[in-house]
DNA sequence: ATGAAATTGGAATGTCCAATCCAGAATTGG
DNA sequence: CCAATTCTGGATTGGACATTCCAATTTCAT
């Protein structure tokens, strides 16, 4: 009825900076938690690093649980959405998929291995205690594997893989095997084990390749 | 000097009932955090569960890190040491593989995809707030791996695999899907990405046995 | 049996941390 | 500019939970 008064912006209520804020609580948030995990992460650990005020993250969340669910989403969003889908979607071969492995890796490598999956962790840590996040991440770790489907399917369309092979469980089997890996990794302290689990994969994948045949054009 | 005085025992200077008591306190504490992890149980709740007074539990263990240490240990002790272990020396080829694999699935169908794997889920939560327990989680996981590599080094030897599989490869991408599997199992609440990760990596080593000869006896 | 030491019970303590409150500052549409 | 409303800051509160304390009981070697 009355014209919008006040400062409202976004559909959320919040104003430019309001956004802003919000965003960054959150972001300090996802990393805290990357490092120490959900239960060690106290929200004043939160509120130093985001540079706000106790208040502000109760403005913005309405309690912990809130701000936990708002990092899930944020990490389904950044891993899946921001960094494997592109980078899955652009794979056009076997090639494609070891670069894609040795991304992860030296990820990983870069990261002293420590916090594991950004993800797959908050899955471990949150699935019997928050119903509503456990199926976020599940969403996320779905949104995972058909992206990581979608790509061997296309190698599959373009017969690179042979007609047999079932891009549906090679892609949880996929998936399995980076989430394993990365958990080994962390609790190891080396990518050893996530090098090894995706060679294995890939290797597969590789061999489910049709054999050559004379009429191929190499050049190709 | 003197001659042993009082009631003591074993080692750890505990009576026979001493042992009995800290034992039903490491089982309660074991079971709580499988259900609910680490940072959720509270020493209430354990000492509730194992029927014991507050004091014992301090009379046992130091403080509650010490007390989820020697959790570690008795998970460690009983899936790998217990379950796995013995399951798997006992393996013989490619049915005994599925064999075990079925077991794990039914499993974690019965326990209703909670909690995850009684090992790896702590070693997720434990990794950066306990490297005691890191280690020993770790060094659990190596124990794991070296059955599993025992059994495929088993096959090989007895030329039910070719020469050139590497054991020591298969066996860390083994585990690697098995965690992911578990771990996927868990966010999801379905068995389906564990029996996919696990059928893969078996169709992988079922595809690695020689080729059959005329010369090879069916009915061996 | 007996006494020294281990074991047990329940109440008390102190700290940490999530959550609340209210007053003051910044922002925006009109 | 101005008034409405959002946004911000710091102090406070209340509860949960790990940890401590001491007295009472049980156990076991001799």
């Amino acid at each position: 009825m009355a014209s919008d008064p006040g400062a409202r912006r976004a559909e959320g209520g919040l104003t430019r900076k309001g956004v802003q804020t919000r965003q960054r609580i959150v972001a300090a948030a996802a990393d805290l938690i990357l490092q120490q995990g959900v239960a060690a992460t106290t929200l004043d650990e939160v509120r130093a690093d985001a540079g706000v005020s106790s208040s502000q993250i109760y403005h913005y969340f309405a309690d912990k649980e809130a701000l936990v669910r708002a990092v899930v989403d944020y990490r389904a969003q950044t891993v899946v959405g921001e960094i494997h889908e592109p980078m899955l979607a652009a794979i056009e071969g076997i090639d494609g998929l070891r670069a894609w492995r040795d991304k992860i890796v030296s990820f990983q490598e870069d990261a002293g291995c420590q916090g594991g999956c950004p993800l797959g962790s908050l899955g471990s840590e949150l699935a019997e205690l928050d119903h509503v996040a456990r199926d976020d991440v599940a969403a996320g770790c779905s949104r995972w594997e058909a992206a990581i489907r979608a790509c061997l399917q296309g190698m599959r369309d373009r017969g690179q893989l042979v007609p047999a092979a079932d891009p549906g469980q090679l892609a949880t089997a996929m998936l399995a095997a980076l989430q394993g890996g990365l958990l080994l990794a962390q609790i190891e302290r080396s990518v050893r084990p996530l090098a090894a689990a995706l060679d294995v994969m890939i290797s597969l994948t590789e061999s489910l390749a049709p054999p050559r045949r004379l009429s191929d054009d190499p050049a190709g």
